[in-house]
DNA sequence: CCTGTGTAGGATAACGATATCCCGCGAGGG
DNA sequence: CCCTCGCGGGATATCGTTATCCTACACAGG
């Protein structure tokens, strides 16, 4: 059994002792610097490749002040959104030759709150992603240190109190969801909400504002928890109900376990009651029937989000709120009202 | 309009400053030195909470030697399991009050992997998680630099090179799963395999091995994408097929775009065809017919890979890897053969 | 009184990099 | 011949922390 001897990377010494020239000559051309004779240079380059060099961005950033890590705090979720946004973000940083830690907020509770601050904020930072789309992220971002650069990213018609956020415009597309519906022929939409603690998410309110705007008076809201399950549970007393002949879910998995109650109690999609989602994640286009949802493109939030924060770091204060209206996808959970 | 002063952390000497003490003494109070006195300690503690310092970790970690971060390279994908496994990492590492990095590697290309090796390693890790769900996690694996700790994390049954590993056993898996199919009646299973590169994955392996113990002949494998419509694309082709009873699918993904393209046919399932599928994702349990699949707990997976990690660089050599055998779940997509 | 021991806490060096300073050198102008 | 100027590159200070060293003091034992 041999002992292993513990890691040690190559640091500048000693590229520097191999290329027989100071520290800081190596530094000025991985910098790029001019003002070296282009045989030293050579013999640096040299150096740092029989060696594997790598500098330390820690030390880097510890003297020049130029920071090259940027910080996501997310709601403590593996859910479809958040990865595809987290992706988003991080594509975008690599790019930019940035490197991103990923800190989960375990709840919205003050103590889990901290925690998770303390451990985004320990290696020093550029910046901040925050992702709003729980109460967790939203105490998160309140609970930031005043000065750092800090972006949200998240579903739209929520205040960001003057910070610049990269959004989707949920209000806008519920309310052309509805709309859709209502122009179907449906007297009424009814609506399962997911947990938003308090405020209503830009889903539900679009919603309202679609059934006032008509004229209509707004049924009572359901409330559910993300998941398939809390979906099925409602489909089993919508059921038996012969008002709700349309129904938007606050997002797929629970437009989907929706359906799934309602089939197993001989109610049809969509001749008896249509159904919409929210998110379009990949697998609702292959549901029987497919699901009618919207579209939206995570991914190039958090691109979107990424490159505000890149621009607030810059001291570009012009660096405004971003805002995408998604698209409604049309398939086969949706049909005008029988009778 | 103001111009926004830079952020500028709070560091030890403020604190020592503030509490009017010398540096090192702020340094003995943080990291619980004995040898101080009781009202300078309190002293100091009223001053880091009145300037919420924060410690630097990069500088801390640069001096002592101790790193608290963890770099994990993963497939460029926001797949469930991926997502999933993340998040048991991070989970982990929270709890032992380490940060994560994420690093995605584009490709299984040489520059791809490169470039994502040098970011994941830029700023000084204590080790790093390796995703081998595919060819890019692969390698990226082999060109870490020798001696940092590394483990892996990933389906069963591969080889990895001495390294630990946190596994499940895709394999096992994949052969109950078959096994399960000739119980019911079939006399043969057909096989779905996603992209591997090369070899064949442990479910492949698992589903050739049940079938070769029990004397029937292997039919040619059917590859796919990971994804749904891969999944649809065979299905179009099974559906003239009167020889395929059941088949085992890569992953629940090509098992849904499986079954709808078969519906889409008028092949029922599971009467004409029975379908397994493998992860066992969310929405599956809702599907019409819910689909039998393979459980995997990947969130345990992520937990069982740090917790390698951390006693890898604890300098604990025993750490070896683990392996999980998942279980079966048997739901509606899966019958006996007609007549 | 001298010495030894243990506590308390400041002074200083060091981690790995970059920014700044500064010196030597050769060319060009007065 | 002296002075300036541009280049090339080493010496040194510095970033925020912790490890090490060292001094001061109190107290006990001989």
């Amino acid at each position: 059994m041999t002992t292993q001897k513990p890691y040690r990377a190559p640091v500048l010494a000693d590229v520097a002792r191999e290329a027989r020239v100071s520290v800081p000559t190596v530094s000025r051309v991985l910098n790029g610097s001019k003002y070296v004779a282009p045989e030293l240079a050579q013999r640096v380059q040299r150096a740092v490749e029989s060696l594997g060099y790598r500098p330390n961005e820690a030390a880097r950033s510890m003297r020049s002040g130029r920071r090259t890590l940027v910080s996501v705090l997310s709601g403590a979720t593996a859910n479809y959104g958040y990865a595809r946004t987290l992706q988003g973000i991080e594509t975008a940083a690599r790019r930019a030759g940035m490197s991103v830690t990923i800190t989960m907020v375990e709840s919205g509770e003050d103590d889990d709150v901290k925690r998770a601050v303390d451990l985004a904020l320990a290696h020093p930072t550029a910046g901040a992603v925050v992702l709003e789309f729980d109460r967790a992220g939203i105490n998160a971002r309140h609970m930031l240190p005043e000065g750092l650069p800090v972006v949200v990213a998240g579903g739209g018609s929520r205040r960001t109190g003057g910070i610049p956020a990269a959004l989707i415009d949920e209000r806008t597309a519920a309310r052309q969801a509805t709309d859709y519906l209502l122009r179907l022929g449906h007297e009424c939409v009814h609506h399962i909400a997911g947990p938003t603690a308090g405020k209503h998410s830009g889903r539900t309110e679009g919603w309202r504002a679609a059934l006032t705007d008509a004229g209509i008076t707004v049924p009572t809201i359901m409330n559910a928890e993300w998941d398939a399950a809390s979906g099925y549970r409602w489909g089993e007393r919508i059921a038996g109900r012969d008002d709700v002949t349309a129904v938007l879910c606050g997002n797929d998995e629970i437009a989907i376990g929706l359906m799934r109650a309602l089939a197993d109690r001989g109610v049809r999609v969509p001749q008896d009651v249509s159904v919409v989602g929210f998110d379009d994640q990949p697998l609702v286009a292959m549901w029987q029937p497919s699901l009618t949802t919207v579209d939206q493109d995570f991914e190039d939030l958090g691109a979107r989000a990424f490159g505000l924060l890149e621009r607030l770091v810059a001291g570009d204060g012009s660096a405004t709120s971003s805002v995408v209206v998604p698209q409604l996808v049309v398939r086969e959970s949706t049909a005008p009202p029988r009778g």
